[in-house]
DNA sequence: CCGTTGCCTGTAACCGGTTACACAGGCCGG
DNA sequence: CCGGCCTGTGTAACCGGTTACAGGCAACGG
């Protein structure tokens, strides 16, 4: 009721008893008397009285708050970590504390850093960085998980079975009689956006050994889908099939191939890598990544190190699941 | 490098000076002699000392943290509004701290309570909750921003134009020859969902008045938009125009009405609400909401209030635009 | 030569909690 | 009747910073 907050002395004096007293009678310490209690209880629920998160968390050393940075929250695939995330620190009776990071290196260490005193522990995304500028950011005493991140410092991380996904993909692609591949590959620096591609040139030697794989670079986003189409129609590429290294660039490229009249599965199949919940409306063949749940087993990992258990100092990997839609469907034979 | 945190003592005792010098010198006091201050910025880097943020809060009271209460990230509708806050917490340098609060009244006010001295101020978005509910959830003395949620408390907020938006929307297909709609609504006790639904009904008496409007209520989920139709077709209704209350379950109305054989817009124009970036990938016409924008303007209106300003107990309109695309294209006359 | 001023620094109180420790009192057995 | 134990409570130190206040010292003017 009262707008100005009280604070636990105000209580005690209510209570007309200690604020040890009041402290113990609102953690329910056994030690304290059901009558002291009971006025404790009183006073607090008179006064309005609600602990201060902050004090509490500089006493305890515990604040029951986990820090995620990350690079930036646009497109789904983030959306989808935070999202899993969200849904186990819940459970688990935490808190997430976002924090944007620039590609900067010095703003990502900063940023990093500010989580100091605040969180008790962090998860980092930061597919940009390598291994130095991140063993750099980290700051000490803070027990961290990596997702999607070059470990150049021994931590905990998770990461996706990038190479053995695009196999998958230009193994199905190869199936359904598909040779003439083209990866649109994500940004220069970004670690799944390098393991993709590799994982495409390996694939491209085993599976079509005559053909020169073409590689065209794009930004994970949209735009860069439609304009790695206009790339390849002006080149005069010869194409069949496009394995672009996220499904957001997929759907560009789908709309730049309908644009310029090309049909879809028809003349070029196209897949993605992601699976996020727009995949499946627009009927993409993709890779499925379990990116809510590699969030939540990302946060759960880190919670139960916090409680008692130990972090172990290795990365975990997340399979991925072909999913066939249809703009990979086989030609009519 | 040290892997225990040094605190701000360690720094004073390898600069050999008092704790007051150190953190003057490090928040760039004017009065520091520039020997004193270049003596401890050696001695922070040698320890690698990081300021801990949760004491410099408990005596600045101040977090630079905002804390963001929402039912849950599922769908884009949340996760394009927190993505808008994202971006403009990371312009000012605050934080975003999430929480959950699930439908329940009394867990809502846990969830906010729980943010008492983490958080500087509050931006609820309690869709569900009432008037009652909310105003003794909110804690005294945190400034608090209210998002799409009733007002009990003379609080600052934004709320969509939701009643306008709706008959927009059937003016639209008023225009198109549409006259025997249904509106499938969100879930009961949701203040968006209310208000559209209201929308319709008054829309309806003035655009169709000899027509009985028929509703049908979902939960703002695609699979409820399913169920509408399957409903629809169960009771016999006929219709050329179905008005969903979100784009989600404009979705599942979509998927049904084609599993049924029905052609969109053919025999049944299908329209959605809030345009989530969904919708224009699959042709939806909808009330495109700015979502990112609500959340930047929210947290906007929350740090000027901190810092300075005053906060204005008044509700914000933001106003919706009506975005046409096939699902309710003419019928060739 | 001394008082004043300004610059710089240290001491200690404070933010709002938690908790180790001391201690008062009642009860018990010897 | 007294020592020990158990229960319940208060005092005060602590978490890691910030800052009001006091004071030391050099420069300066009178």
């Amino acid at each position: 009721m009262k707008s100005a907050s009280a604070t636990i002395r105000d209580v005690a004096q209510v209570a007309e008893v200690s604020v040890a007293s009041v402290s113990r009678a609102l953690n329910g310490h056994s030690s304290v008397h059901p009558d002291t209690r009971a006025r404790v209880l009183a006073a607090a629920k008179a006064l309005g009285y609600v602990p201060h998160a902050g004090a509490r968390s500089l006493s305890l050393a515990r604040s029951h708050a986990i820090g995620v940075v990350l690079p930036d929250l646009h497109g789904e695939f983030f959306s989808e970590i935070v999202r899993g995330m969200d849904r186990e620190v819940g459970a688990r009776g935490y808190h997430l504390l976002l924090s944007n990071m620039h590609a900067d290196a010095e703003l990502a260490a900063q940023a990093m850093r500010s989580m100091r005193g605040r969180v008790d522990g962090l998860i980092v995304m930061a597919p940009q960085l390598d291994a130095e500028g991140l063993r750099e950011a980290l700051p000490g005493g803070v027990p961290a998980v990596l997702v999607n991140s070059l470990d150049g410092a021994g931590c905990a991380g998770f990461r996706i079975a990038n190479a053995e996904g695009i196999a998958t993909v230009v193994a199905h692609l190869a199936a359904t009689g598909r040779r003439r591949l083209v990866h649109v590959g994500g940004p220069a620096g970004n670690i799944d956006a390098r393991e993709r591609c590799e994982g495409f040139l390996t694939a491209m030697a085993r599976h079509a050994p005559d053909i020169e794989p073409v590689v065209i670079e794009g930004d994970f986003r949209e735009d860069s889908g439609a304009a790695a189409v206009a790339i390849l129609r002006a080149r005069g590429v010869a194409f069949d099939g496009i394995v672009a290294a996220n499904d957001m660039m997929a759907l560009g490229v789908l709309a730049a191939l309908r644009e310029e009249g090309l049909s879809v599965p028809g003349d070029v199949a196209v897949t993605g890598f992601d699976d996020i919940p727009l995949a499946r409306y627009l009927g993409l063949t993709t890779m499925r990544v379990p990116l809510a749940e590699m969030g939540a087993r990302a946060v759960a990992r880190l919670i139960d190190a916090l409680e008692g258990g130990t972090l172990t100092p290795d990365t975990q990997v997340v399979a991925t699941d072909l999913v066939i839609r249809t703009t990979t469907e086989a030609l009519t034979s």
